[in-house]
DNA sequence: ATATAAGATGACGCAGTGTCACTTTCAAGC
DNA sequence: GCTTGAAAGTGACACTGCGTCATCTTATAT
C-alpha cells in the first residue's frame, strides 16, 4: 500500500486541496488513514475512487448523488442516468429560450438604433402575451400554404444571415429617416430589400401585401408577435418603397419592356 | 398612483412573497413606501420595473448585474448581451458534453449487460486519455479518406439508430456467447451486422479488415480510443463470422454463382 | 534546533430563494 | 371599541461546492 499525501493527491488529479478537504468532511472520500499529527493520507483505493468521482461529476450528478451511487451497492445506474439525461433535455432547453431572447434583444438594439429601456419593454410586451393566442391570430389571417410561408420570415431572435441582414437594413434605414425618403442611400437600401423579398417571395405578392397591411397596424403586429416597429419607420419605408417602384416601372417603359 | 399590496404584486407577476421581500433587502426593488405599520406598498412604476427585473432574469443575468443595469443610466447593453450570449454557448457546450458522456455509460451499459462499476473504470481510461495522441494514432494507422470513414462509425456516445443497432446487437451477442457460434440465434445476429456493415462499407474491405485487427488489440483500440470490448466476445463474433461467411459462401457455390 | 513548507481547522462568502418560528398590523364584523 | 383571523413583518437556518482568508500545528531538511 503506497501512501500518498494530499498535494499529490491534488496533483495526481486536479481536484484542489480545499477540495479534497472538503470531500473528507462531507463523508464522501475519506482518507485511507492520518498520520499522528492529523496530516491525511489516501492510497490507490481513494485515487481510483477519486476519479470515479470526477468522472460522475463530468456527468452532472451532486456530490449527494454520488455519494450515494458510491456506498449503495446495487444501484440503479439506468434510472439515474435516464433521469440525469432528461435533466439535461431541460437545461439546454432553457439555455435555447435564453439565446434566442438575447438575440431578440441585441437584434432590436440594432434597429432601435439606440439602446433603452424602451426596447426591454417592447420585448418584455412581447414575451408576456400567450402564444396559443398568436398561433390562433395567425391561422385565421393566413390560409395554410401561408402560415407556413410565416415561418421563412426573418425574425428578430434568430441568427441566419438571412435574417440579420433585414435587421441590418432596418437599422440603417432608421438612421436615415432624417433624409428624403429619395435619396440615394435610402434607395439603394429599399432596393436591396427589394430583392431579398423577391428571393424569397417572389410570386407571392398578395401574401407580401397582406402581411405588409398587418405591419402598418400596431395592433395587428402584436397580436402576430411581430416585433412592434415605430408607425414613422414604416410610413417612411412605404413611401420610399412607392418611389423605388415608380421609378422601377419608369424605366422598364423607356426601355421598352413590356412585362 | 395606485397602491399595490405584496400579495398582488406577487400575484400579478408570479414573484413569490418571499423573493420582493428579498429584492427589497439587496435594494433592488425598493417599495414606493410603506404604512405606519411598516407593510410594504408598491406602485406601477414597481410593477413596471419588476417586469424588467423578471426579463432580465430570462437572459440569465444574476441580480447584482440587473441592479447595476437598472441603476446606471448609460449602460452598455451590447457588450453585455455580447457577453451573456458567450455564457450561454460555453454552458451548452457543457451540456452537451455530459451528453455525450451520459449516452456512453448507457449505451455501454446495454452492452455490458450488467450494470456495475467496470464499465466506469474503462470510461474513465477512454475519456482520461490526451485526444491529440488518438489523433495521431489514427492518423498514423490510416489515410486521409479512410479517416474520414472513421467518423462515420457507429459510436457509443450518439443517439442515432445506426449506432444504436450496433450497441443493441453487440449486448445481444454478448448475452448468447453460452450458445454455440452456429447456433441460429448467433448467427442471425452475426447476419444483421454483416448487412449493416455492407450498408455502410461495402467495397471496403480493406479499411474494415484494418479495423477488425485494431480492434482484435486491446492496446490499439485503446489509443483509438474505441471502446474496449473484452476479448472473449471478438474471438467468439470472429468465429461466428467465419462461420457466417463459410456457409455463405457454400451457398453460393451450390447455387453455381460465380461471383 | 530551527527555518520553512505543507497541513489542519474554522469561518465567511456567493445566489436565490424555501421554510420555520414568532411577532405585529390590518380590516372587518360585532 | 373589541375581537379575530388573515396577511405582513423580521430573523434565522438550509442548500451547493467550493474559493479564500486567517491562524495554528506538523513534518522535514539543514
Amino acid at each position: 500500500m503506497n501512501s500518498i499525501p494530499i498535494q499529490e493527491l491534488s496533483k495526481q488529479t486536479g481536484i484542489t486541496v480545499r477540495t479534497l478537504r472538503y470531500y473528507d468532511q462531507i463523508g464522501l472520500l475519506i482518507p485511507a488513514s492520518k498520520t499522528p499529527g492529523k496530516h491525511r493520507i489516501y492510497s490507490d483505493v481513494e485515487l481510483r475512487k477519486l476519479q470515479q468521482i470526477q468522472f460522475l461529476k463530468k456527468l452532472g450528478f451532486s456530490l449527494q448523488e454520488i455519494s450515494d451511487m458510491i456506498s449503495s451497492r446495487e444501484w440503479n445506474w439506468s434510472t439515474s442516468l435516464m433521469n440525469q439525461l432528461d435533466f439535461v433535455h431541460k437545461e439546454q432547453r432553457k439555455l435555447s429560450q435564453m439565446e434566442s431572447a438575447l438575440r431578440a434583444v441585441l437584434h432590436s438594439i440594432v434597429v432601435e438604433g439606440e439602446t433603452s429601456w424602451a426596447v426591454i419593454q417592447k420585448l418584455i410586451q412581447l414575451s408576456g402575451q400567450d402564444p396559443s393566442l398568436k398561433q390562433s391570430f395567425r391561422n385565421q389571417m393566413f390560409d395554410e400554404r401561408e402560415v407556413e410561408m410565416l415561418s421563412l420570415l426573418p425574425n428578430m431572435n434568430s441568427a441566419d444571415p438571412d435574417s440579420l441582414e433585414w435587421i441590418a437594413l432596418l437599422g440603417q434605414l432608421k438612421r436615415l429617416m432624417e433624409n428624403s425618403p429619395d435619396s440615394p442611400d435610402v434607395q439603394r437600401i429599399v432596393r436591396r430589400m427589394d430583392e431579398k423579398r423577391l428571393e424569397h417571395f417572389e410570386e407571392e405578392d398578395s401574401f407580401v401585401d397582406k402581411l405588409w397591411e398587418i405591419r402598418k397596424s400596431p395592433d395587428q403586429s402584436e397580436q402576430m408577435g411581430l416585433y412592434p416597429i415605430e408607425q414613422e419607420l414604416l410610413e417612411f419605408m412605404e413611401l420610399a418603397f412607392h418611389i423605388y417602384v415608380t421609378r422601377k416601372e419608369e424605366q422598364q417603359t423607356e426601355r421598352g419592356e413590356t412585362s
